[in-house]
DNA sequence: TTGAAAGCGCTAACAG
DNA sequence: CTGTTAGCGCTTTCAA
C-alpha cells in the first residue's frame, strides 16, 4: 500500500498553472460565466490527472458549515427505527448531507454522552429518537449553539416533533375491539416517560371510557418481546380478558406466545393487537391486527422538516403522521 | 434561539489568562506533571464558565487524523446487519472512533458513491459489507490513500476479512440432513457474486457429493423472504424433494410459507433449513433449524482488526469465527 | 477573468 | 513551566 502523500488544491493549482483561488472557482461552480473556458478545461484536466478529491475536513472548517446531520435512536438493531433512520437517510443523502448514526442503547446517560459528542462534532442539526425525557440541560447546550434538533417518533416540550398520531391510531383500534364484542380488554403499555407510550396509553383509555368500560388491567413493559410476554403471563394468570392489547408489535406477539403457551387459542379463545406494523409481521402466526406507522416515512418527513427549517421557514412545529389500522386475524 | 457566537479556544486563553498553548495542553493533557496546578485550574475554570467545547473539524485538520470510520453496508433495515454495526460502533466508542454509516440499498452504483464520499471524508477506515463484487478501481484509490478497509461477512481478494466460516457451517448442516434420512435435496442459493453465498453453496455440494448424492435442484434467490419464497414454489412444483435448504433465514422463512400454501407440513412432508439464526426466528413457527452467526461479536472482530492494523500489527488477513447448528424442528 | 492574502480553530515545534 | 508562531487545506474578500 504506497500511502501517496495527500494532493491538495495546491497541488492541482501547481499543474494547471493557475492560482488555489482559480481551482476553488471551478470546485464551487462560482465563477462561473466569467471565467475562460479554457482555463476551466485546464483545471479540470489537472483534477482527473492527480484524481484530486477536496479535503471536507477543511471545507467544514472554512465554510463553518458540516453538512452532517446525526440521527440519535435507542437502537438501530430494532426494524422500526433502522427503517426511519432509512428514512432520514435517504432525503439527507439527496440534500448533501452527510449522517452520523448514533445508538444510545437505551441508556439516557449514553445519549447525554452523545449530545455532547455532537457538540464538538459541530453537526448542524439532530434527527432525536430519545429514550426517555431527554436531558434538558444537555439539549439547551446544542440549540444555543445553533444547531437544531427533530424530534422523531415521540413529542418533546418545546421541540418540533413529527411523529404518528398515536392516540387516534390506538382509539379507533380499541373501537374496532369494542365493535367485535370484546369487553375485558387489558393493555400492556409502554413506559409512561415515552410520549409514544402514554399517548397510546390514553387513547384505549378514553376509547374504553366512552363505552362506560373500564380496563380489565393495564401493566407496563419496555416494548420488547419478552416484557410482553412476562405482561402477559401476569395477566393471565391473574384477570379474567377476552382481549389483550399491547402498545407494540413485539409485546404483541410475545403476549400471543404466552397465550399459546397456556394452551389458549388466539384468536378464538383471546384477542390480540398490536401496534406498528413491523415487517416481521408477514413472518408471524396468526396475522396480527395492528395500527400502521409509517416509519420510513417519518424518517423522510423528519429530515425534510429539518431542512425547511434552517431555510428559515417557520413551518409547523408538530406533524401528525396519520395510522392505518391493518386487519389481521388475531382478534 | 440565542444563537451564541462559537467560542474558541482564544476565548478560554483570554479568559484564563494563558495563551492557546496552554489551554491545548490541558485539554489534550500534554504537558501532564509539568504544569502548575493552579493555572490548570484556571484553565479548567474559564473552560467551564465558558462552556466551551473543542470544535472537533479544527482538530481534524490540524492533526490529520479524523477518528472517523465509515460502515457501508447493504441494508440497514436488515437486522443481520445492523446487529453487526452495533458491534463495530461498540468498538469505535470505546476507542474514541465516530462512526458514519452508509447504506449502499444493495445498490452496487449506490456503494461506488460512497467509496468517493468517503475519500472526500478522510474517515480513517472502512468496514464493508459490499452489495456483490465490489468496484475494484473505487477501492484502490482509497487504499492508496491509505484508507484502511476491513470486509465483514464476506471475503474479497486482497483484503483483510471477517466473516463465518460458512463452508464449514453448511457443510455440517447438510450432513445433519443427511443423517436424518433425507436425501432428495433442493437448495436455494445466493447470489453467486456474494462469498457468503458461494461458500454456503459448495458447503452443501461437498456434503451432498461426499454422500454420493446429487442435488434435487439448485435455484438462485436473493436473500430476500420473497426471493425464498418463489424458488420453492418453484421446486416444488418441479422437482420431488424431501427437503428444502436455503442460504439464509429470510429464504427458507418464505420456503416454509411457500410449503405450507400448498398444504404440506414442515417438518412431516418436507424439511426446511436455514442460515444465519437471526433473532426474529424466535417469532417463527416451526423453530427453523438453522446455522448460527455471530453477527454483533463479527462487528466488535472487525473493528478489533481495523485498530490492530492501524497500530502496524501486521495481525492475520483473514479471520473465520465459527459457526453453530442450532436445531429447531424444521427438518 | 484571475490572483494574493487573510483566516476558519486547532496543535506542535521551537524558544525562552 | 509557558508562550510565539507556523501551518493543516480550503474559501473568500479585495484588488488588479
Amino acid at each position: 500500500m504506497p500511502e501517496d502523500r495527500r494532493v491538495t488544491i495546491r497541488d492541482v493549482a501547481r499543474k494547471a498553472g493557475v492560482s488555489v483561488t482559480t481551482v476553488s472557482r471551478v470546485l464551487n461552480g462560482n465563477g462561473a460565466g466569467h471565467m475562460r473556458p479554457e482555463t476551466e478545461a485546464r483545471v479540470l484536466a489537472a483534477i482527473e490527472a492527480l484524481d484530486y478529491v477536496p479535503i471536507r475536513v477543511a471545507q467544514r472548517l472554512r465554510k463553518q458549515k458540516t453538512r452532517v446531520v446525526a440521527i440519535l435512536l435507542p437502537d438501530i438493531s430494532n426494524p422500526f427505527f433502522s427503517l426511519l433512520a432509512r428514512g432520514v437517510g435517504s432525503v439527507a443523502f439527496e440534500e448533501g448531507y452527510s449522517t452520523l448514526i448514533c445508538d444510545s442503547n437505551h441508556s439516557v446517560e449514553k445519549e447525554s454522552r452523545y449530545l455532547e459528542i455532537l457538540l464538538a462534532e459541530q453537526v448542524e442539526g439532530i434527527i432525536f429518537i430519545s429514550v426517555g425525557q431527554p436531558n434538558r440541560d444537555g439539549l439547551k447546550r446544542l440549540l444555543r449553539r445553533g444547531i437544531d434538533v427533530v424530534v422523531a417518533d415521540r413529542s418533546v416540550r418545546g421541540l418540533p416533533s413529527v411523529e404518528a398520531d398515536n392516540k387516534s391510531g390506538s382509539y379507533q383500534l380499541t373501537r374496532h375491539l369494542l365493535q367485535k364484542g370484546y369487553h375485558d380488554i387489558a393493555y400492556i403499555a409502554g413506559p409512561p416517560e415515552v410520549s409514544t407510550a402514554s399517548d397510546r396509553l390514553s387513547g384505549f383509555s378514553a376509547a374504553i371510557e366512552n363505552a362506560g368500560l373500564k380496563p380489565a388491567a393495564v401493566l407496563y413493559g419496555n416494548f420488547t418481546y419478552k416484557s410482553g410476554y412476562e405482561c402477559a403471563q401476569e395477566i393471565l394468570r391473574s384477570s379474567r380478558v377476552d382481549a389483550i392489547m399491547a402498545a407494540n408489535d413485539l409485546m404483541a406477539i410475545g403476549a400471543i406466545r404466552a397465550a399459546e403457551e397456556l394452551g389458549l387459542n388466539v384468536p378464538r379463545d383471546i384477542g390480540v393487537t398490536g401496534f406498528d406494523h413491523i415487517s416481521l409481521l408477514e413472518f408471524v402466526q396468526p396475522r396480527l391486527t395492528t395500527v400502521h406507522i409509517p416509519a420510513y416515512e417519518m424518517g423522510k418527513k423528519a429530515m425534510k422538516l429539518f431542512i425547511q427549517r434552517g431555510k428559515g421557514r417557520v413551518s409547523k412545529k408538530k406533524i401528525l403522521l396519520e395510522t392505518k389500522l391493518i386487519y389481521g386475524d388475531s382478534c
